[in-house]
DNA sequence: GTCGCGATTTGAACATCGTTCACTGATCCC
DNA sequence: GGGATCAGTGAACGATGTTCAAATCGCGAC
């Protein structure tokens, strides 16, 4: 054996990646071992770190996948005109996404790096990608001038959703199924913007 | 060796808890190996096993100590009167713990069993209290018969600041620092709850 | 055709992990 | 004093992530 890759090293790559992610999504951060992994790659263990550093490089591209994912999702939505719907609109592609792969959500949210490394950069990026794209929907409910505002509403609606789809995945909100978790997400959305107009009714009152 | 234990099972139970907890607030769960903690507890790694089922047993009670840890601190919190202010003294008390323990915090989010097996009870009890604790402090904003709303409250309020919270002391929030959570949950909490009042202002004017 | 070289893959080996269990020896009861 | 008992032991097992010298293949030169 040892033949040279029919399939250049990307393709290579592309499919150890594949392949980690089904076994993650079936059994979890402890199925995924290096031999399990090699075995569905059809290849020895040894070439999984000719590609890869260690394992936790390979769950990294795993969610960096998901949260690339995510934001397709959100880009290919058709764009809700009032600011309420479209923030509205993301929260729930949120909660339905993190349904639809709760183990591999569950692991995005779970995975810890060993010891001091930080979370890599490209993975901040993309958090603060998504985060840019309700601040900009939530800014045309803001005054000229209240931009910073806008980033703090912005902060806490996506973190606020965070914390009920991740809760709610996990199965941690006492009487509150996957079904009702979207009446969450509804009434956090609608009360907290209905409370920033009630702040400065005067302002952009079309905006409701 | 082997002399029969001075300190009664309990005392060791309680022993081998407290240096697991230790050596998960120094070095998180990969430093929580067998024989490191029997080391620190001055004992076998086969004593920990007449003691524990396994270490995942282990960790679940250090998580079970920093759970009740967080309802004393909540339970001996000098009551405020207005439930705004109440539910924002919760949340604070909340944000205050997660960034106290960052590291015991974050397993008590990640930790995640093997397989099939569910979150134990105790688990789902101890954060139900929590929940509840919030809902008896909403209650007074809620007219009579709408504690189903109360209850919806509470969820979404206690789900955003447990959003704020585990963003924050993971660092995954763009621009938010320990600091700035605070404002967060200030805003989110105030922000809600003004939105609950502008929906129906004419019932309970003063609660605000 | 074949030879050789560099790139690629291999899998045995290593340290360490969680967990088990036959054994040890201190303690209690008689 | 002498079993009986049982908390505590630690060597051993299988599995883990990771490494690296060796084996193997693809391909260009001649």
């Amino acid at each position: 054996m040892a033949r040279r890759s029919k399939h250049g090293p990307d393709a290579l790559k592309g499919m150890i990646v594949d392949a980690a992610e089904a076994i993650l999504a079936a059994d979890g951060l402890d199925g995924l071992t290096a031999r399990a992994l090699a075995e569905r790659v059809a290849c020895s263990p040894g070439t999984l770190y000719n590609v890869f550093a260690n394992l936790d490089e390979v769950v990294l591209n795993v969610e960096a996948r998901l949260l690339d994912r995510l934001s397709a999702r959100i880009a290919d939505a058709r764009p809700e005109v009032r600011p309420r719907d479209a923030v509205l609109q993301m929260a729930e592609i949120y909660l339905d996404f993190s349904h639809e792969f709760p183990r591999l959500w569950s692991i995005l949210l779970e995975h810890a790096l060993p010891a001091g490394q930080a979370t890599p950069d490209w993975h901040r990026a993309r958090l603060a990608e998504l985060l840019g794209a309700v601040e900009a929907r939530l800014v045309p409910m803001f005054a000229p001038g209240q931009q910073a505002e806008a980033a703090l509403a912005a902060r806490v609606l996506w973190a606020g959703v965070h914390g009920i789809c991740s809760l709610s995945v996990a199965d941690k909100l006492t009487n509150v199924t996957a079904q009702s978790a979207r009446v969450l997400i509804r009434d956090l959305v609608e009360t907290y913007l209905r409370g920033i107009e009630a702040r400065r009714p005067q302002l952009l009152p079309g905006s409701a």
